[in-house]
DNA sequence: TTCGGGTTTTGACTTAAGTCAAAGGTAAAC
DNA sequence: GTTTACCTTTGACTTAAGTCAAAACCCGAA
């Protein structure tokens, strides 16, 4: 059920049932494939997403190909919300455009497109629910400023090292003992997000293997010392 | 008058005279010269700031003492707001850390430091300033998301261009005529605030100007081709 | 099982931008 | 006016990371 699975989405986290059944009418849902667009940062903005099942990027492109992921979305995160709060207050335009591209980069992914409007309205009369949307946030500014310290302030080892054991983090919260994390995006999107290419990816993995820190094969890679990894982070 | 103040500044623009009045109670005002630091981001967190005069710069810096800036700070603008709802709805805890350094860059730097805990309070009780709040950090969103696109995907002669011509678009806003700049931070800052280092910067700036499309002398930059220059900057 | 697409790795080379060191400038301080 | 301290520029050199091209790998579809 819809609703059911909204209530397990943090900014919704605060709704009453008969929001959330008001919420459920107004969300329309969407299935992708592997490499389907959602939306181009071209488009006129429609509304905010939440996603169901599976993995979409958010990236810019250079003018010349180049692709720079700024956030992977996951089930239960929502993405492309910021527009909504454009000139909150004045009357929506329909001149906003969405702020990046997306594209889904697991088959299957599906999401509920939450129309801007509606949704409005429903913000405007629930103070708890923009609470939430702070602190949603609040969360992405610090994302995104980490973001920045790295890929301003650290070389692509140091990028790469954190990455990995930032993603052991994750891991190990939720599961068993060994330090040892699977890739769930292509060598080449984790580039993309590290902001570099494949090619300087590949030869670090390689290299920070050589140095008996880490072990690559294929999507897996086992942290074999850790301490020194965690030097090489910083 | 400092409610007649904080009545200009954005997100506290919906607030009534007695709310005002209580904020303008908890606040506290401190004065900073050149050189100051407002904090670092190891200090426990107090509260966020409010910009009355001055300019401040929030920063990173990397192990080994590189700097990079990521927001420039002017009247009537605040900072430091998002450790404010890291965990909002739990109790404040004490051991948040503000997210990055602040330094006053200009004498004279004034402003207020709102206490997080009494402003929470006051947050509850009124969803306006909520909105307001989501509004300015979609704004701010907005921001980070243009510094990474083009710190990923642009070079430094871009990054160049672009930061003299989107300074020239908020100068005409208010001025006249000729497309003239005047840097308000010194070439170091804004090195550090465009990716890149002073050297560098010098001589990307040299390089524009033997090209004809600007003209340099010292703080002043004139646009002499702004055609040129635009597509410089993509 | 082979084909054909995409993905990943490897090697040789290039280059944008950083480092280091020193010299000019500028402006406030003495 | 001279000193001092910082800011800015210039020159010579280094290097991390990108480009280009090709090979190897992997995997699903025919």
């Amino acid at each position: 059920m819809i609703s059911d699975f909204l209530k397990k989405v943090y900014i919704f986290s605060g709704l009453s049932d008969e929001e959330l059944e008001r919420l459920t009418k107004i969300a329309r849902q969407k299935t992708f494939n592997k490499g389907d667009i959602i939306f181009f940062d071209t488009e006129p903005y429609l509304g905010f997403y939440v996603t169901i099942t599976g993995l979409t990027k958010i990236y810019k492109i250079s003018k010349d190909g180049r692709e720079h992921i700024l956030h992977l979305i996951s089930p239960f995160n929502t993405f492309a919300e910021v527009p909504l709060f454009e000139n909150f207050g004045e009357e929506f335009e329909d001149s906003f455009r969405y702020p990046a591209n997306a594209m889904a980069i697991e088959d299957d992914t599906r999401v509920l497109l939450i129309p801007a409007r509606q949704f409005r309205e429903l913000l405007e009369s629930n103070s708890k629910i923009c609470i939430k949307m702070v602190s949603g946030f609040a969360k992405r500014l610090r994302h995104l400023n980490h973001h920045i310290e790295e890929l301003t302030l650290k070389d692509v080892t140091k990028r790469v090292a954190g990455f990995i054991l930032a993603e052991n983090k994750k891991a190990n919260q939720l599961q068993n003992g060994l330090h040892k994390i699977t890739l769930n995006i292509s060598k080449n999107d984790l580039a993309a997000y590290l902001g570099t290419i494949p090619e300087t990816l590949s030869r670090t993995l390689k290299k920070l293997q050589d140095e008996a820190m880490i072990n690559v094969e294929g999507k897996n890679i086992e942290i074999t010392d850790i301490e020194r990894l965690m030097d090489a982070a910083v």
